[in-house]
DNA sequence: GATGAATGAGTCTTCATTCAT
DNA sequence: CATGAATGAAGACTCATTCAT
């Protein structure tokens, strides 16, 4: 594509993307016709495919933006931040207040991972993840604040600990992302630290 | 639909489910056609509405299933087993013996979360799951191996992690799932049991 | 086809011809599977097939023997009656009596009518019921009962004032079928005869 | 649906109504595919669901049109005749006329009462024109030209005599429609006043 | 005679995409 | 930039009919 849009024109594509955002989380991808999209927008056609390429390209971008953002906010919430633990645990928080406001966008991540089509993308994304939080895991074990394993298997539990915890508390019971939070971190901590729980903290 | 079959009916329908499956993992459930399924299969089309109503009943008979056959094997796994931490290291382990002998209806049932079409029917199995694990979380706890928490949550953790793990070490760095489970277990319990580690057993 | 059929085997012909005319009746003879009706009797499909050609072929037998018996009816009300005008009320009277008690062949017929399929079954058989109307318009005719006319297009008349009160008057009003053909008898005769109302017989 | 459409749509719109009426009463309406109704006319499929919500629809509103049409020819032929004999003789004649010219939308009309799905529309026009004519028989009554009966169901018997002859006479004797309406009416007034036929006025 | 299973052409309908206006 | 109209391949599903058992 490549465009050079005007100022109206990049407002109006975020609301294409994040109007069909939800209409793919709530419906599904495929389920959800273009004709639908622009139809709940109240535009034509031509306007689609004025700023997309096709409706594959259109999630490619939503979820490009989604993992960018998740990651904005995590360097956000780590900024400068010395220690590598509470690095770990701000990532955490900020990951699960993430969550609670783009509950769309996880579900379409999830989905994303299953169809070989964006799955790739997907992956390139979750990896910077990984990459993210092992580095500050491996400050951790340098530091002997972890005991030594493989930072990136870690920083996978740490991960699968958080989306399960955020689709169940936050997602389904509704309960407010520090509580959350703090139960994904108490979890994550004890199994990395071996001792004092954070709780205690 | 409810129809008798004949032994050499029940085979086909178990054909037609397991193909299925295998095709939906592969290029997704939308883009996956009927067509597409009975081609593979060397029969008419007529044979697959013969056994199924619709492709998405058809799905919802591979996740159930599934999520019956995952119990299964977790439960065996169990027995009678007195240790509830046992149980849940059991647990654990078989459910990434499963996972990894079906990386395809994993897939599946990512997939089907996201989809409200068939979620409720994960739910439902999910829901069972957790259930299961936590009752053993609630032994250790009333045995004090766990220090008091919600054992619903706690199972979740379980839960991400294990699913977590299994992605990426079983699935995409083939590990064999004995390794793996390690891993899961060491992470979990360390959280858990806030002592010393599951290899120091 | 042309199969000799043991008794059993004609009534079990008798009852398929039966309950197809009334689920074609019901739902229309198109979207009338096969399979609903063996369903609906409790047979299989081999059974159909044995005894008749078609679907279609079914239609065209229960059109056949439809027109069969309601010309029978008629035919048995007249008998040897010498009264022209009478045989024609009588005529009319079975035809009601006839059409009261099989409503789903009438519709049937009708949509006959329509599908040129089948049309020329039924026209062969209302060209029948024509010539025997317009058989006693023209007797009358000759003993100067009736004022000249062509009989057959008075015979049309007949039919289409008898088979338009059948409709309303006896199907969706339920009216007994001998009022309604005292209705149909005054207005036909009243303007045959252009003299003393039937009703005052 | 509700769409706006442009005069071009418009148009393209009539021109599948009509051509569809006449390929539906030539072969049947369920013979008839969508896939034949947009290859005769040389359009792509999707232009037909452009237009319309479904075949089912698609007739639903050629039977409007049609019962629409003819009631406004039927109004229009009696315009503000004081007379109500007169009135429902120039009835029965624009019947005729519009009958002759429309035959293929007669048949679809005769197959539409035979179907569950479209009776209940001819259902509804079908009372308006009872109705119609009954106003004019009461009056009749009322102004003793006719007498005392239920108006209504005159109506329907005059109805089917005007329809019987048209099927007839009409349509497969290709008689003028004034001939036929002569009858037809001469049929109907000598049952109505009991007198002087209407050839002798 | 009868059944359940199978066939596959054919049905209606949808939809991503394109294009004249 | 934008729209309504059009395309036509492809999809899910049906169904009359056949046939091995």
């Amino acid at each position: 594509m490549e465009r050079r849009l005007t100022p109206r024109g990049l407002e109006r594509k975020r609301q294409l993307l994040d109007f069909a955002a939800r209409r793919f989380a709530e419906s599904g991808f495929h389920p959800t016709s273009v004709a639908e999209i622009v139809q709940g927008m109240g535009v034509g056609k031509g306007v689609f495919y004025w700023y997309f390429d096709s409706k594959e390209e259109l999630l490619l971008e939503i979820l490009q933006a989604a993992q960018l953002d998740l990651r904005r906010a995590q360097q956000a919430a780590i900024e400068d931040e010395p220690d590598p633990l509470v690095r770990i645990e701000r990532g955490i928080r900020a990951s699960l207040h993430w969550l609670d406001a783009n509950r769309h966008l996880d579900t379409l991540i999830q989905f994303a991972r299953t169809d070989e089509a964006f799955a790739p993308a997907i992956r390139r994304g979750g990896r910077v993840a990984v990459t993210d939080i092992a580095r500050h895991v491996q400050e951790a074990i340098d530091t002997g604040r972890i005991p030594p394993a493989d930072p990136e298997v870690l920083a996978h539990c740490i991960l699968g600990v958080t989306d399960s915890l955020a689709r169940v508390q936050l997602i389904h019971r509704g309960q407010p992302p520090d509580e959350v939070a703090d139960t994904a971190v108490s979890f994550c901590f004890e199994g990395l630290t071996r001792a004092g729980s954070l709780s205690a903290r």
